[in-house]
DNA sequence: TGGGTTTATATGTTATACGCTTTTTGTAAC
DNA sequence: GTTACAAAAAGCGTATAACATATAAACCCA
């Protein structure tokens, strides 16, 4: 177990992107920085930390003077993530599957493993959090930092659409189905088709959410 | 000509990052963050926050209560950012063109004017700050703007390399006259030689940068 | 109802202080 | 001259209070 201090910054940004992702944030409002400190217990120098991080990240924009805001979700910008991570993902996948080793193939089954439980829970926000854990499992014996960063950033950006729109992905039987087999392929080194339906696993996300969109224009 | 107030953070961050592309502040040695606070003449806060905003870049690291580090250049970090940014940045030259009005044209331009009139007077780091404008703005009219922070954080980490390891872009003849073809493909919309000579482009520095590292490791 | 002025709020920053780690220094033993 | 450990120093991360400046709200008056 890796020991792992952490700054209250970083345990700042992480609550607060999770409340972003889940939308319990309200848009296109500046977030009141005394109020969530207050709220939070703690002073404006952390909280400020985090949203800067949470900027830089993709989540909120900011506006000099005028404060942290959170971005607004839009067509366009799951259109151009999905394309991102269909184009960087299951090439990703392949070469981890690849360089694993049975440490990696257990992390990857645990993820697995905790996303199917609380997927039998129904806990949306857990849920949402253990998909992105299980996929980035898929790729973290890849060793590439840059790229699993930019993975990472690219999965929780998609998170938020996921999250408004959709049924969370381990309820879905087709998504569990597709996670399972997946997970064998990857775990037998068999790349070039752990690859093939990563790639249509994102893709039918994204099939999925764009119905949601076109449902949303004309209701 | 759009009005952005910058905050103080903000160009302390612009100011930093160039110092660690241009390699003046040593590597794996903790940033004083009082010292270099007060060189600056601010206070410790926006600091903070513009190294925070670096690590989030992706060119610092940071360990609880021991500081922010540059992070050290690797060969296989280089050759990741190339390798992400020959899958990604091609692409978005190709559709940009398609795209680009004739303001985005004349930035365009203007851009590389800039990197050549620099490149005249051998200003290194000026040099590498306008060869990435220029490039930028050969994908800006995409509009994207996920892709593009992408595209900007992998073109900033490369410049790193470059910076410590080639003559700047504009110097080389080579480079001067890919740049003078690849934006008159672009200009007369001919988005698909424009991919394929940005993708030479980008594959020729990786090469030469190669080439150095050999080098190093002989040397 | 609208426009302009005043008032109130919030942000971004400074200065100072302090607990807690980490690092360095000092000292003793082997 | 190392090694081991204790003590001291330095530096990080956070808190608090304060304030200039910019934005937003309230108000007033026509």
């Amino acid at each position: 177990m890796a020991l792992v201090v952490q700054t209250l910054s970083e345990q700042i940004f992480t609550l607060v992107r999770d409340r972003i992702i889940s939308g319990s944030l309200p848009v296109e409002v500046a977030i009141r920085q005394d109020a969530l400190a207050a709220e939070l217990g703690v002073s404006k120098i952390p909280l400020r930390e985090a949203l800067v991080r949470l900027e830089q990240e993709g989540l909120l924009t900011s506006q000099a003077n005028r404060g942290f805001f959170v971005r607004p979700m839009t067509a366009s910008e799951a259109e151009e993530v999905y394309a991102l991570r269909l184009k960087i993902e299951p090439e990703a996948v392949a070469r981890a599957a690849a360089l694993a080793t049975p440490a990696d193939h257990k992390a990857a089954r645990d993820a697995l493993d905790a996303l199917d439980r609380a997927a039998a829970e129904d806990n949306k926000s857990e849920v949402g959090k253990l998909n992105r854990a299980f996929h980035l499992s898929l790729v973290r014996p890849l060793g590439r930092q840059v790229t699993l960063q930019i993975i990472e950033r690219l999965n929780i950006i998609a998170e938020r659409y996921v999250s408004k729109h959709l049924e969370p992905a381990g309820r879905d039987d087709r998504a569990h189905k597709e996670h399972s087999t997946l997970l064998d392929l990857w775990m037998r080194g068999k790349g070039e088709e752990a690859s093939e339906l990563m790639h249509a696993h994102i893709a039918e996300t994204l099939y999925d959410l764009r119905k949601e969109f076109e449902n949303d224009k004309r209701g």
